[in-house]
DNA sequence: ATAAAATCCTAGTATATAAATAGGAAAGAG
DNA sequence: CTCTTTCCTATTTATATACTAGGATTTTAT
């Protein structure tokens, strides 16, 4: 299950994405839109700025704004840098550091499958997408 | 991320359907083969049970059968009567406990589309596909 | 200069959940 | 009656989540 993190990371992009005009958008205003705390913010959206999807200035009317265009940003790019990992089972976000029954375990193949369509799924969705509520092509043919 | 619960109850499924030949199959020996403590599995697998999925013989002899056919039940049976709930966050798995954002949430359609296609994948794999080693339609589609 | 406004950084804390471990009761077979 | 097995519930331990808190640093405006 996704955490806070990654879910108010989402809101947070968005939320700038939305609300900049020219203009550097402050977490106070974030934190009032979105109803997390501010301290809370300060914490996901730094993220954000780690992982290169924000610019930030310090200081009166500074702020955050985006470093990318909507387009070019997914859903995924987002929760990855969030949460550190979307991987659905341990054995896989593991890495070079694999599981000692990788062999044997017969659901290997089953949760690679489901990491795969989940990725696929959060990197359908561009930053763009959810700003103008449309679905995305993948979200279109699963006909949910 | 899928918890214990949910990948141990998949695997010791899995060892039950392969394992039961007019036999009932005993948690000491799912244990054995799974490398799952027995007090441990035997919460989980009293999940399976009371879900309706496994047929329990006390005493000497006994031990557990699936009471279904392996193609007629789905990995995503199985997790969900593991984990409780599988959906990607909790706003969706809340039910008519329903979020008080829901109608100004920008990423609520984006987390039920993902709930709709994380269902999907997991309901594509039969307990037989996994027990065979063999990929879903779904996971072929998807070229993992 | 100085004050105000903002980000930045790190530490701490409370709560919940996960992942077991443990002990014994109940049931069935021989 | 004994052995084997499931069944049930409580307890423990570890880890992660979701914050809260305090102050340092940077920038702008007056």
């Amino acid at each position: 299950m996704f955490s806070t993190k990654g879910r108010y990371a989402l809101r947070a992009m968005i939320d700038i994405a939305k609300n900049q005009n020219d203009q550097y958008v402050t977490i106070k205003d974030i934190s009032k839109r979105e109803e997390i705390s501010i301290k809370y913010l300060e914490q996901v959206i730094s993220l954000m700025v780690k992982a290169g999807f924000l610019i930030s200035l310090r200081g009166n009317n500074g702020g955050y704004r985006l470093s990318v265009d909507p387009k070019n940003i997914t859903a995924g790019d987002i929760l990855r840098a969030a949460e550190g990992t979307i991987a659905p089972v341990q054995c896989i976000s593991m890495g070079r550091n694999v599981c000692p029954r990788k062999t044997e375990c017969s659901t290997l193949p089953f949760w690679t499958g489901l990491n795969g369509v989940l990725n696929k799924y959060v990197d359908s969705y561009t930053l763009d997408d959810l700003v103008n509520q449309s679905t995305s092509y993948e979200a279109d043919n699963y006909s949910i």
